[in-house]
DNA sequence: TCTTTTATGAGAATTATTCTCTTTTAAGAA
DNA sequence: TTCTTAAAAGAGAATAATTCTCATAAAAGA
């Protein structure tokens, strides 16, 4: 509980219960989607409203405690994992799973460092990497 | 005209005035919208109703005829390219254009052909490239 | 403890999309 | 060409996700 109080103060933003919790049902739910945060919110602890949630999960974008993914399947889905990765998507359903790869991410910033893009410069490569999950 | 027609019946597709509309407009829009395809058809032509579009859309996409993006930014996206590419992704804008990038493909081919990810079978790889289009 | 700024709550509003059901139409058969 | 029928389109209601508004509450520093 105190990290998650770092993790807001270190932003800069004040603490509340709601971003509190906000921030822990994040940490304990995989790719959470703003309405899975508002459930486990409300089984867990007190309500919620749901503007809040909403208003409190842009503002941890917009200060990169977290990130937003998104998927052809459904709504905007909310990731803690901040470390630089790509996504497995399934084929068949809405699972996504994290994926580090540092070789990989090293292999694609040389083929970039001499492949420029014309009139592009490059922030940020993220892999969508679609496929089957077995078993 | 007798391409548009074409594509449709290829696909097994009943040719209709409102599917022609809409598949024109998909080549006509970079990477539209369901709204900017309405709009575009509303404009130009006739009117045509909301639910149809959604619904025609729907369709292209399960038959291949076109393909969905995503961004963090806004709504589902429909891409009319279907040689396999990449997309560029303003981080200011809610600009997008397509990249192509063989040798890449080969490369990332190569690289997945040795390093196999554990219980997931590849069927695509797409990159996100977000960064910064200079004029 | 007080003050001020910022966050939250409640619910209305908006937006995107889907659904339902009736009418229309494309396309192959006669 | 006309007839038949399955499939498509239309209209608009319904739903879902998200945003907005504004009054109230509560952090955090003075």
């Amino acid at each position: 509980m105190i990290s998650i109080k770092n993790k807001l103060s270190e932003k800069g933003l004040k603490i509340t219960p709601q971003r509190m919790s906000i921030l822990e049902a994040i940490y304990s739910i995989s790719h959470p989607t703003a309405d899975d945060i508002i459930k486990f919110i409300r089984q867990e602890h007190s309500n919620i409203a749901t503007g809040t949630v909403y208003k409190v999960l842009d503002t941890f974008v917009q200060k990169g405690l977290i990130k937003k993914i998104t998927t052809d399947k459904d709504v905007i889905r909310y990731d803690s994992l901040l470390t630089h990765h790509h996504h497995l998507h399934s084929s068949e359903d809405v699972l996504i799973k994290d994926y580090i790869d540092e070789e990989l991410d090293e292999i694609l910033n040389e083929y970039f460092q001499k492949k420029k893009i014309n009139g592009f410069k490059i922030e940020e490569i993220t892999l969508q990497i679609k496929g089957k999950f077995n078993e």
